[in-house]
DNA sequence: CGACGCCTTGATAAATGTCAAACGTCGTGG
DNA sequence: CCACGACGTTTGACATTTATCAAGGCGTCG
């Protein structure tokens, strides 16, 4: 899938909440984030996106979610409407397409199911989806600060402290500096956590 | 969309967790659930599917979730490889089955969200998600039953239970009975909650 | 009509949020 | 190159929300 390239620089907006959803994007490089302010003031995050990431790929006229670099990135773009008459004529782009979209649910449906868990539960999950998703063996480079982690899981930046610090003390993990990780024992990550899909 | 209608009894299993993912559902009339039954008990459920709604539609090769009759339903059913078939040919199939997707993504997602609230507010969104799509003037006939209620919104059933009791309390809304809600103040089920999508 | 299961209500406990302050790190300017 | 300052993180004490445990009432369905 082909877009035109674009830089952005860290914490600027790619896209807007509310505003016309005209393009989909693609990461190059970097990551992105996706986020909800309530007039309250709390704030939610949809997703992290990194390299080969599809987002924005949303089915209303408005984004419901605005969406920023949380590092400097490179986003490919192509038109929403383009593609769709692309894959109009095109059964394998469709396919692919629908593939990206049923992923996306896949992962809102994880979030989702995450969110009802303990918070010591949340951040093993969150660890555990980023060993999948970024890790170089067993170092995970985290490129989001902790405020990101924690309206990601619905808890507050010391209740994410605080659990980070509890796994380092139980030796799952060890933290030479904030935003990196090396997983020190994966099977301890996976304790009390949800029936694995698998039978 | 066509497919053969299948009547399931109430509560039982039309898909199951782990299972192949072989076809795609539509509900023709009744109510459906997912759900995810954690290792320790805990049960939780990713959504309601009513009338007309789609479900089931994967992108792994294994059921997330299963998927069982909240009431006794008849539900359409046609293999997923069939449709994608269809689709590769048909660009206006492949348009709305992407849209099924993302307005999946989207329902996903506004879950989420509201997974981070305070019990009134999943309380409030609950009850609006149902004005939107099964009320009947001010009525809502609801087909599940507290516990259902609970699970998705990742509540107690007690917590659930004195939450509406206090909007009884306040007249937002009025319970004849255990199921049937009627609704007398929409404009206080909006209170405290999401900044609206709209500008 | 009766019994089971669901719903409600109450008392208590546990988890997480809030408020506050100290610590560390990183970048900047002298 | 070093010192300072700002910001993110960690830690602590306390408040608040929701879960848990328990019991009684009531509706629903056989």
């Amino acid at each position: 899938m082909l877009g035109i390239p674009i830089k952005f620089d860290i914490d600027t907006e790619i896209y807007g909440e509310g505003e016309p959803v005209e393009f989909v994007y693609k990461v190059v490089s970097g990551a992105v984030r996706t986020v909800k302010v309530l007039s309250d003031g709390r704030r939610k995050i949809g997703g992290f996106y990194f390299a080969r990431d599809i987002f924005g790929l949303e089915d209303g006229d408005e984004h419901s979610l605005s969406a920023e670099a949380v590092t400097a990135s490179t986003v490919r773009v192509i038109k929403r409407r383009t593609l769709v008459r692309l894959a109009a004529d095109d059964g394998e782009l469709a396919e692919e397409l629908l593939m990206t979209a049923m992923h996306e649910v896949a992962r809102a449906q994880r979030h989702a199911l995450m969110l009802v868990m303990t918070a010591q539960e949340r951040v093993k999950d969150f660890l555990r989806e980023m060993d999948e998703r970024i890790s170089v063996g067993d170092l995970v480079q985290l490129p989001m600060w902790r405020r990101d982690i924690a309206d990601y899981l619905g808890l507050t930046v010391e209740t994410v402290s605080r659990t980070i610090t509890e796994l380092s003390a139980a030796s799952t993990i060890h933290c030479p500096c904030n935003r990196t990780i090396m997983l020190r024992d994966r099977a301890a990550l996976q304790q009390g956590t949800v029936a694995t899909v698998s039978i």
